[in-house]
DNA sequence: CGATCCCGCCACATT
DNA sequence: AATGTGGCGGGATCG
C-alpha cells in the first residue's frame, strides 16, 4: 500500500523530505512498471519489504482492535485485488502502451486503506502507550510521514488531535514529543470539568431534545462562553516535556475542536454524541443561518477527529435513531471516571466557591496555556501592564514568558468570569427586577481577577431574557461583586449594584465591547481592516464594507445572526472566522420585546433565528454591520489588544431613522456586550455592557440603550492580563422614565481597579447625554437609538485626553461618548455606503488594522485584534 | 443518494 | 523567501 501511495505521491508532490528510502527500497516502483504486478502482493500479507509491513504486524500484535481491522482488510482485499488487478491490467496495458504509463494506478488502495483512522493506528503503533517516563520519545513528522507513506499534512491531522489530549506535545519544528497515555486520564478529567462548565447543561438538553430552538439558543450561549475556556484548557504540559512551551500558535481549531468534542462526550450522560449536535455546538460564531456550508465543514472536521479518537479507542461509531431518523453518532468507550491524579484541590462546592473554575484555573495544575503567542502588537501603553505584573502573582507559568502567564491567568479569569456571567444572567433572568448593572469588579488588590476566586464578574442587568442560559453552577451573583472597585463609588464595598451603573469590565484582554450604536462608517473603515486580517485578502478590503452595509440593511434583523459575514464571502471567507471561539456574552437588555422580531422582516429571521442570534436589535441596523465587521475582524486577537472602538452616533438622525423603522417597534436596548474571545486561546473577552439600568425597560429602551451604554472596556490584551474596567456609572434613570434620563446617565467613569496600572484601557463613556437625545421620548426608539458609544480609540483621543494607555484614566471618568453627536465619528464618512447602521460593537481588534489606528494617532490605540465575537442579544424577548 | 472523508490548495506562521 | 502548519472544502468513495 505504501508503496503505491508513495509512488504516487512522489511524482506529484515533491516530497519534502525525501521520500525516504523506503520507497526506494521498494524500488520497484510499481507504477512505473507497466506491469502492475504488484498489487497482488500486498494484499494478503504485507509484503515484507513494505515499510509498513512491520508496522502492521506490530499493530496486530498490539491490539485486538487492530487485529480486527486487519482482518477486515484482508477480507476485502482479495476482492479488491482481484478486481483491481484485472482491470487495471487490462486497462493499463491498453493505455499504457507507450507512455502513459504511469498513469494508472489502478490499484488504488481503496480509500479505506488510506483512511485517517488507519493511518492513526499505524502511527500509534509506533509508540508505546505508556512510555517510561524517563525516555522521551520524539517524533519527527517528516520521518513518520515518510514511514507511513503519507503526506505530512495527514500527520498533522493526527498529531493535532493527539496533542489536544496531551498524548504528544510539540517541541519544535517538526518535532513532537510522545507522552503516551499516562496523562490521558488527567487530561480527560480536566476536559470533563471544563466541559461541564461549558456544556453541561447543554448536553443535557440535547440529549433530550435537540431541536428546539430554545435549546439551540441555550446552547449557543453556552458555547460561547465556554470557548474561552477551552482554549485554556489545554495545558498540557505534562511530564517531562517541559517544553511546555509548546504553546503556540494561534488557535488551532482542530485542537480546540477536538477538546470540545471530547468534552461533549464526557459531559454527556449517554456518552453518545451525534455528529450533527456536536457540529452545532462547536460552530461558533456565526450562528445559524448561514452556515450550511459551515456546518458541513465542521462535520468534516469532526470526522477527522473522530477517526483519530476511534483509533485511540476512545470512541466508536454508532448510530442513533431518533425521531428524525438515524444519525451518525459516536459513543465514548474510553474511561469515564478519572481518578484525580492531579491533585487538584477541588472540592469546593460550587456554591461555596463562587467561581470554581477559577480556582482551578489559578492553581497550578492547570495552566492554561494558552498558547502562547500572542502578539504583542500593542502599543506601549499596554506594556505597562507588565509592570503590574509584578504585582500579581504569577501563576505558574513559566517565568520565561510572562506573557504567557498572563494569559493563563487571564484565561482563568475569563473563565471565571464567564461562569459568573452566566450565572448572573441566569439570575437576572429569573429576576428581572433586579437588574443590576453590571458591575464587576475586580478586586482591588489583585489585579486581576482571576486569580482569585474572583469575584469579578459581573453582569448586569439584563433582564434577560435570554432564554436559556443556564449555567451550571450556581454561583451567586453576589458573590461577584465583592469588591468593587472603585468604580462605583457607590458602592464600595457593596457590591451591590448600583442601579445605575452599568458596566463593567473586564479583563483584559480582550476585548471589549461595546455598544451602542455605532456607526457604520467608522466601523467600517476600521473594520475592514480588521476584517482583512481575517482573511486577509481581498475581500476584506473592499468588499466587505460595502457588502456589509448592504446586507445589513436588508437584513437587519436577520442579520444579527451573523450571517452577515458569512454570507457573503461565505465561502471563502471563512477565513474570518478563524478566530474561533469566541465567546460572547450577552445580555439582553431588554426585557421585553421582541415580539417583533419575528415579524420583522428580518429576512430570514424566523423567530427561531432570532433567538439564536441573539441579536440585539438595537439599532439594529447597526448591529449587523457591526457584526460583520467583527467578523471580519480578526480575531486574532492575540493581540488582544483591544480596544474598543466606538462609533459614533453620529448621525443620529439617520440612525434613528432606521431604527425607527425597525426598531421602532421594538425597543430594545441593546446593550451589549460582549465580548469576544479571542483569539486563540486565551483570551476571552467579555463584555458587556449593560447599560442600563434596570429600569429601563422597554421603552426607552431604545434610547437608552444605546447610549447608555457605556461600555466598554477593554483591555488589551496584549498582555493580557489586565483587567480593566470601567464602570460607569451611570445612572440610569430608570426606566420608566423616559429616556432622557438615561442619556444623561451616560457618562461613565471608570475606574480602574486596583491596579490600574495595568490596565490599559478603559473607557468610559460618558454619556451620552446628549442633548438631543435626552429629551427624547421614551418611547421612541428611534432617536435615541443611535447612541452609540463607543469608545473608540478615536474617541478617546478626542476626548482628549484619555488615552488609553494611560492609566490615567483612572479615576476619572472619561467619557466619551457621544451620542448623537455627529462628530464623533470622524471617520470617514465617506466611505462607504453609509449604510446605516451601525454596528454596534465591534471590536476592532484587529490588528490588522492597526494601520488605521495608527494613523490616528499615535496613540495607540489599538488593539487588537481579536475579534470579537459578538453577541448579540436581542431583546427579543423573553418571550 | 447521503454519509464519509481523502486530497491537496493555499493562507498563514515561523524560520 | 523558504518552509512549517493547518484551515478548508471539492469531489471521490463508500454503504
Amino acid at each position: 500500500e505504501n508503496i503505491f501511495d508513495r509512488s504516487r505521491m512522489a511524482p506529484k508532490t515533491p516530497i519534502k523530505n525525501e521520500p525516504v528510502d523506503l520507497s526506494r527500497q521498494k524500488g520497484c516502483t510499481p507504477e512505473r512498471n507497466p506491469i502492475t504486478p504488484v498489487k497482488l502482493v500486498d494484499r494478503p500479507q504485507p509484503d515484507p519489504w513494505t515499510p509498513t509491513a512491520n508496522l502492521k504486524m506490530l499493530v496486530s500484535a498490539a491490539s485486538p482492535d487492530m487485529r480486527d481491522r486487519e482482518k477486515k482488510k484482508e477480507l476485502f482485499r482479495p476482492i479488491e485485488n482481484s478486481e483491481q488487478s484485472d482491470t487495471p491490467d487490462s486497462l493499463q496495458y491498453d493505455m499504457v502502451d507507450d507512455s502513459t504509463v504511469d498513469e494508472f494506478e489502478k490499484q488504488r488502495p481503496s480509500r479505506k486503506q488510506k483512511s485517517l483512522g488507519l493511518l492513526c493506528q499505524k502511527f500509534l503503533a509506533r509508540y508505546p502507550s505508556y512510555p517510561l517516563s524517563t525516555e522521551k520519545t520524539t517524533i519527527s513528522l517528516d520521518e513518520v510521514a515518510s514511514i507511513l507513506g503519507v503526506e505530512r499534512r495527514r500527520i498533522y491531522d493526527i498529531v493535532n488531535v493527539l496533542e489536544s489530549l496531551h498524548l504528544v506535545s510539540r517541541v519544535a519544528k517538526n518535532q513532537y514529543c510522545w507522552h503516551g497515555r499516562h496523562n490521558l486520564s488527567q487530561t480527560l478529567k480536566t476536559l470533563q470539568e471544563a466541559g461541564e462548565l461549558q456544556y453541561g447543561e447543554l448536553m443535557t438538553f440535547f440529549q433530550h431534545k435537540e431541536q428546539d430552538l430554545e435549546y439551540k439558543f441555550g446552547e449557543r450561549k453556552k458555547e460561547t462562553t465556554p470557548d474561552c475556556q477551552d482554549r485554556p484548557l489545554l495545558d498540557l504540559s505534562e511530564p517531562d516535556c517541559t517544553s511546555a512551551s509548546a504553546n503556540s500558535r494561534k488557535d488551532k481549531s482542530l485542537r480546540i475542536m477536538s477538546q470540545k468534542f471530547v468534552m461533549l462526550f464526557l459531559v454527556s450522560k449517554t456518552k453518545i454524541v451525534t455528529l450533527d449536535i456536536a457540529a452545532k455546538i462547536l460552530i461558533e460564531e456565526t450562528q445559524d443561518t448561514v452556515d450550511h456550508s459551515k456546518f458541513k465543514t465542521k462535520v468534516r472536521r469532526l470526522y477527522d477527529i473522530a477517526n483519530v479518537l476511534t483509533s485511540l479507542g476512545l470512541i466508536k461509531k454508532v448510530h442513533v435513531t431518533e425521531e428524525r431518523g438515524r444519525k451518525p453518532a459516536f459513543k465514548w468507550i474510553g474511561p469515564v471516571e478519572f481518578p484525580g491524579k492531579n491533585g487538584e484541590p477541588r472540592g469546593h462546592s460550587p456554591t461555596s466557591d463562587p467561581l470554581p473554575g477559577t480556582q482551578r484555573g489559578a492553581s497550578a495544575p492547570y495552566q492554561i496555556c494558552a498558547t502562547g503567542k500572542q502578539r504583542f502588537t500593542r502599543h506601549a501603553s499596554f506594556n505597562s501592564t507588565q509592570s503590574y505584573e509584578g504585582t500579581r502573582r504569577k501563576v505558574s507559568s513559566e517565568p520565561s514568558s510572562p506573557h504567557q502567564e498572563r494569559q493563563d491567568e487571564y484565561c482563568s479569569k475569563m473563565i471565571n468570569l464567564a461562569a459568573v456571567c452566566r450565572q448572573k444572567i441566569e439570575e437576572d433572568t429569573r429576576n428581572p427586577s433586579i437588574t443590576s448593572p453590571l458591575s464587576l469588579l475586580p478586586v482591588p488588590g489583585d489585579s486581576d481577577f482571576c486569580v482569585n476566586p474572583l469575584p469579578q464578574a459581573v453582569f448586569p442587568v439584563v433582564q434577560a431574557d435570554m432564554p436559556s442560559l443556564s449555567l451550571p453552577n450556581g454561583i451567586s451573583s453576589q458573590a461577584l461583586h465583592p469588591s468593587m472597585p472603585a468604580a462605583s463609588k457607590t458602592e464600595n464595598g457593596k457590591p451591590t449594584l448600583l442601579p445605575n451603573q452599568p458596566f463593567l469590565c473586564f479583563p483584559s484582554s480582550s476585548l471589549f465591547m461595546l455598544c451602542g450604536g455605532l456607526q457604520e462608517n467608522n466601523l467600517r473603515e476600521t473594520l475592514p481592516t480588521a476584517g482583512d486580517a481575517g482573511n486577509r485578502r481581498a475581500e476584506a478590503q473592499a468588499a466587505v464594507p460595502p457588502a456589509a452595509c448592504q446586507k445589513r440593511s436588508s437584513h437587519k434583523c436577520a442579520s444579527p445572526s451573523a450571517p452577515v459575514d458569512d454570507e457573503e464571502p461565505a465561502a471563502k471567507k471563512q477565513t474570518m472566522e478563524q478566530s474561533d471561539v469566541p465567546l460572547s456574552l450577552v445580555v439582553p437588555k431588554k426585557p421585553f420585546e421582541s415580539p417583533k422580531a419575528e415579524s420583522t422582516p428580518g429576512s430570514g429571521c424566523t423567530s427561531a433565528e432570532h433567538l439564536e442570534a441573539f441579536h440585539l436589535d438595537l439599532a439594529s441596523p447597526a448591529a449587523p454591520e457591526a457584526a460583520d465587521k467583527e467578523s471580519t475582524k480578526p480575531l486574532d486577537s492575540q493581540e488582544q489588544e483591544k480596544w474598543s472602538q466606538n462609533k459614533d452616533p453620529d448621525k443620529p438622525s439617520p440612525g434613528k431613522e432606521h431604527i425607527s423603522k425597525e426598531n421602532a417597534n421594538q425597543p430594545f436596548l441593546p446593550q451589549y456586550l460582549y465580548v469576544q474571545p479571542t483569539a486563540g486561546l486565551s483570551s476571552f473577552n467579555f463584555l458587556f455592557s449593560a447599560n442600563q439600568a434596570p429600569g429601563a425597560i422597554s421603552l426607552a429602551a431604545s434610547q437608552l440603550p444605546s447610549l447608555s451604554v457605556p461600555c466598554v472596556v477593554v483591555p488589551s490584551a496584549a498582555l493580557a492580563s489586565f483587567p480593566l474596567i470601567c464602570s460607569p456609572t451611570i445612572t440610569s434613570p430608570l426606566s420608566p422614565v423616559p429616556d432622557g434620563s438615561f442619556s444623561a446617565a451616560a457618562s461613565m467613569n471608570f475606574s480602574m481597579s486596583g491596579l490600574a496600572s495595568t490596565t490599559p484601557v478603559f473607557i468610559g463613556t460618558t454619556a451620552v447625554v446628549t442633548p438631543k437625545v435626552s429629551p427624547a421620548p421614551p418611547v421612541d426608539p428611534q432617536q435615541p437609538a443611535h447612541p452609540a458609544l463607543h469608545l473608540s480609540p478615536m474617541l478617546a483621543q478626542s476626548c482628549g485626553a484619555v488615552k488609553l494607555d494611560s492609566p490615567v484614566c483612572m479615576g476619572h471618568p472619561v467619557t466619551l461618548l457621544k451620542l448623537q453627536q455627529p462628530s464623533s465619528t470622524p471617520l470617514t464618512p465617506k466611505s462607504i455606503r453609509p449604510a446605516r447602521h451601525e454596528a454596534f460593537f465591534k471590536t476592532p481588534g484587529s490588528l490588522g488594522d492597526p494601520v488605521a489606528w495608527k494613523k490616528n494617532d499615535g496613540n495607540q490605540t489599538r488593539n487588537a485584534s481579536s475579534v470579537q465575537r459578538r453577541l448579540e442579544i436581542s431583546s427579543t424577548s423573553p418571550d
